[in-house]
RNA sequence: GGAGAGGUGGCAGAGUGGUCGAAUGCGGCGGUCUCGAAAACCGUUGACCCGGGCAACUGGGUCCGGGGGUUCGAAUCCCCCCCUCUCCGCCA
């Protein structure tokens, strides 16, 4: 949620700020300041009537403690109209901040100065790229069929005993899973991240306050009987735990990260791009999550896309870092850099992790401040970035190091595969 | 799943209808003392909303797990829900 001061502040700003993401803000935000207006009048009449009430009601106290019961009851009397008054304000009250909270939350989190108008994934800039990019046989195999020669992964049996997407992992395959979460975590806490390991479900208050919940519902699983939601990522319980808090400066910033397996239901995918590994309800992942100063989020950022850029150089996979334009963003970015690494079979690059800032969008729905410098209470930044998914990292190191021995591993794995080669 | 106990400020913990945003202790912050620190002592110390002020600050309102109710008045009484702990059962 943009904080609402922003908008009182700035509004013209927001609206043309949200352009870059291709969206028509004026009316909502017209529509947010009138019923801002409308809320704080009524809350100032209301708090009229309830200062008088309590005055009243000390009165009262004091008469009826003085033993003058009959000046008490008189008074009583005229407490039954107040009341009444009261009740009808607080109700209206309450709906218009119903009311305005909804309409706030279809605000997008504004792009920061430096990402470009774009409406999609074709706009976006590409700022670095390293590596050089393999060029493969005639013969060479797409990952999927790599897998099956090798005996690494099963989606028939994954689609026999779940259903498509959630693929069995198997000897060496599943071997090299288990060695990437544990190089990752290394990485990780190596650039000082706290490991958590955290629950794969979450309730409802943490779905919401990371943004999943109302509007992303269909792509989260859902245990209805406990009313509990298979986490999409880590994101989600790691930031939970940052909820509803006030920090001290001096405790920032906070870095986090976390194994999950992931679970989402991509409705409406199909085709080729979801072919293998490219696309999977559940995968693994490690990701990395840090709250920062509203002054530091920025450097934060370029921090972690460098430990992102070092895992993949360390893999040797050739890889490009590319800025979101704001049409690609998601909803509650401020600025989002992904990295993709080339699958040399499919001849095409794959998005393997998307790090972002979202400034203080995020913090304002979770209630997460801290106390500055001059003992301000302020909202946080909060970023975070995948360090790194897994599947799509397995289809490039098949596909990019297959060689008629087999498939070679980078020198950094194999002191946690154990084999440097696959055959 | 069964039985019981309980949810109060950063933490611990008192408060069972009025002056309670809430005793006390710990912690935090500021000071005295000290070369410095510890100890001791003194002071201070919640969040949010609306208004006034450039600001320090200040007036009002809300908040004692969440929601509803009773009452002139609720942390305190009633109802519903959620959560935690203890014992029993089941179990990796």
């Amino acid at each position: 949620m943009i904080p609402i001061q922003t908008l009182r502040e700035n509004p013209d700003y927001v609206i043309e700020r949200l352009k870059v993401k291709n969206f028509e803000a004026k009316e909502i935000v017209q529509s947010i300041l009138s019923h801002d207006e409308e809320r704080r009048k009524t809350q100032k009449m209301l708090d009229e009537k309830l200062a008088t009430s309590n005055q009243m009601a000390r009165e009262i106290g004091i008469l009826f403690k003085q033993g003058r019961s009959d000046e008490a009851q008189e008074l009583k009397m005229r407490t039954a109209q107040l009341k009444e008054e009261t009740r009808e304000l607080s109700e209206k009250l309450a709906s218009e901040e119903k009311n305005l909270e909804e309409l706030i939350v279809r605000l997008p989190n504004l792009p920061a100065e430096i990402v470009k108008p774009g409406k999609s994934s074709a706009e976006n800039e590409v700022v670095l790229q390293e590596g050089t990019l393999p060029s493969l046989e005639s013969t060479a195999l797409p990952h999927w069929e790599l897998a099956q020669k090798f005996n690494l992964i099963s989606f028939e049996l994954g689609a026999k005993v779940t259903g498509a997407g959630f693929p069995f992992y198997v000897g060496k395959g599943a071997k090299l899973q288990r060695a990437l979460i544990s190089f990752f975590l290394d990485e990780a806490i190596a650039a000082g991240f706290l490991e958590f390991e955290p629950p794969l479900l979450v309730n409802e208050d943490s779905a919401f306050a990371t943004g999943q919940l109302p509007d992303k519902e269909g792509q989260m699983y859902h245990v209805a009987i406990d009313n509990l939601y298979l986490i999409p990522t880590a994101e989600v319980p790691v930031t939970n735990l940052y909820r509803n808090m006030v920090l001290k400066h001096n405790e920032l910033p906070i870095k986090l990260c976390a194994y999950s397996a992931c679970f989402r239901r991509e409705a409406g995918s199909y085709g080729k791009d979801v072919r293998g590994l490219n696309r999977l309800h559940q995968f693994d992942k490690v990701e990395i999550v840090e709250i920062a100063h509203p002054d530091q989020s920025f450097r934060v950022l370029d921090e972690m896309t460098s430990h992102v850029a070092s895992l993949l150089r360390k893999l040797e996979l050739p890889f490009r870092m590319v800025r979101l334009c704001g049409g690609d963003m998601s909803f509650t970015s401020a600025i989002t850099y992904d990295f993709e690494v080339y699958s040399a079979a499919q001849q095409k690059w794959l998005e393997v992790s998307s790090v972002s800032n979202f400034t203080d969008y995020q913090a304002n729905r979770l209630k997460l401040r801290f106390k500055d410098e001059e003992g301000k209470t302020r909202l946080v930044h909060t970023l975070n970035g995948s360090a790194l998914a897994l599947p799509r990292i397995v289809a490039a190191l098949l596909e990019n190091n297959q060689t008629p021995e087999g498939i070679r591993m980078p020198k950094a794995l194999v002191p946690y595969t154990g084999f440097d080669l696959i055959s």
